[in-house]
DNA sequence: GTGAAAGCGCTAACAC
DNA sequence: GTGTTAGCGCTTTCAC
């Protein structure tokens, strides 16, 4: 039998109520019972018990986090910044990794509302619809969407800024003397990718390029196979591009395989950024990519969620992240002569 | 208010033991009743509070995962199988990752015994000792350790057979005509390490070959900077290597770096094999890896800890995995007339 | 077939 | 300062 409460009160000859002041700190106790208490605490290992707490209380200390298994690591990231957040505030994370399209959304809510967790932070899940998001909040559990969202009441988001991240990566790319640059992104079903390809079209724009249709190679999904087939169109490309400008690291990966095979070299043959600034760093060579502060959406992710906890009503609200540039020089210096 | 088994019995006009037959299915309900409170479940969209079952079962029906963060994603995988291993028998996995040398190991195992995880996995967890696992021994909590485990009575175990991996990895590449052949590997204090440079060893041994000294490149821990420095000894040995085999994808990352920035391909000046078998995929080129099956350990980590939670004085068991070559043709076939 | 009731371990309002 | 007590939502034994 585990120890519990009712036990350190007999020890110590007292009640549960002063047990429980010594243990949470409030009311007034004497000095001396407070040690006595205190001693036999240590002394046991006692350790409440938060099954118990959550059903007094009505709360769990267990925030929900629903995220997408990927061969990126950005999610694993994002994970370990919530956990870590989660942690200061006293929080547990019970983490559910959907894989995409696998229909398990409805059992993971369910199990999330049945272990009656105070929150959920839900990343990048583009699986998942408004409905199922729905039973979260005809429950008040409060919703914290990170990257991929939607504009609902009542669920606040957390917004990278992508269009400002890669029109920086194009505009790194202008800067260098590259004028023929291409794009190799998703489809522009979710709101980061058409970011994402506004922010390039956009920079683009400002230096009066307009780009060829080939450049732009948008992919049925993120896989290193994907950057295979993108590179393998754009070397076969009329007039072919000197930059090649990514919205993953998973699709550099592809992109890496098959220069490598054919013998051309980043950034002397072609020039490189990617995003997410995960991968990158492992390559050959290491590559240029745009890079989130995961800490930083993770302590909002929790900041938020314990925000809507206290108040169920305030309105939504949306928090910009904006992106940095991690510069590993693949994006090569080009002479004026050279350009198109 | 979230709804609850009191409202449904009212609805229904029956009481909370008649509610309680239905959703568990045991125990006589006539027909109608049966019907009616299926019906009114349904519409009010009740799920049950698992915290209210686990106070009065005594089991929470949660899992803990004590995992380490790591570049590589083979505890990603571990993970990911482990969930879905734990939710096929109804169970949810907390996971808690810890930073290698950061001292959160008594928080976090306080967490899982506050929150009365039913059982525990930790894997790979180099950093916690049998001190902390005593914590959750003392409390009945079954322990399950994969890959770096320890020897205690009452926890049982999931060995990788390291050597026997190792061992093909190294025979492959024998078979292919090499003979001077590298290893890079992290320190020898876990049993992991020494079983990999056994077989390493072994392997070298059956073919007769008595490998250099300098061909042992023993780096302090994982990461692409060692992968880096081991590449960068071995390229200056006094002879040097034709094939280097690799106890990591991560040192993969590393090597393959130097290699390019060198002009040196792969396998046509150099062969090689990683071990995990996740990164190998990204790499260019993709490399021949030693892999696990990832599923097969999470279902065995399930299954030992429901045994041992149904029966805890069991005596310990330990479950010997297989892994496989994934080969990605990075060794070199050689001539006879070419080896040393 | 169905219901009443005790109690899982803890919290906090209230009484002394 | 300290103790008593009424639940939190559910399971399950026992009685009818």
């Amino acid at each position: 039998m585990t120890i519990k409460m009712s036990d350190i009160a007999k020890a110590a000859g007292v009640s549960l109520a002063t047990v429980g002041r010594v243990l949470h700190n409030n009311g007034y106790v004497s000095e001396e019972k407070r040690q006595e208490i205190e001693r036999i605490i240590k002394e046991t290992g006692y350790i409440p018990n938060r099954i118990a707490q959550g059903l007094k209380k009505s709360r769990s200390k267990i925030i929900g986090h629903l995220t997408l298994f990927n061969p990126n690591m950005q999610y694993q990231e994002i994970s370990s910044a919530v956990n870590a957040a989660a942690a200061e505030s006293g929080y547990q994370v019970l983490t559910l990794t959907c894989h995409q399209g696998s229909g398990e959304e409805e059992q993971q809510i369910n199990d999330l509302i049945g272990h009656r967790v105070d929150g959920v932070i839900i990343t990048s899940y583009q699986a998942l619809s408004q409905e199922w998001i729905g039973r979260l909040l005809e429950r008040q559990i409060p919703v914290v969407m990170v990257e991929r969202t939607y504009d609902m009441p009542l669920v606040d988001r957390i917004v990278v800024n992508d269009l400002a991240g890669s029109k920086e990566a194009v505009r790194h790319m202008l800067h260098k003397g590259h004028r023929r640059i291409a794009f190799v992104g998703a489809a522009l079903d979710y709101q980061v990718e058409k970011d994402r390809y506004a922010g390039y079209l956009e920079a683009l724009k400002e230096a009066g390029i307009v780009p060829l249709e080939q450049w732009s190679q948008l992919m049925p999904g993120y896989s290193v196979e994907a950057g295979r087939k993108a590179i393998d169109e754009l070397l076969h490309a009329r007039v072919s591009p000197t930059a090649v400008f990514m919205t993953s690291d998973i699709f550099a990966c592809g992109v890496l395989q098959v220069l490598y095979e054919r013998g051309l070299r980043v950034p002397d043959d072609l020039s490189l950024i990617g995003y997410d600034n995960t991968l990158s760093a492992l390559l050959s060579p290491p590559i240029t990519s745009v890079g989130l502060p995961f800490e930083k959406i993770g302590d909002h992710a929790i900041r938020l969620l314990l925000r809507r906890m206290e108040d169920p009503g305030v309105s939504a609200c949306s928090v910009g992240i904006d992106p940095f540039l991690m510069d590993r020089h693949t994006v090569r210096e080009r002479q004026e002569e050279q350009s198109l």
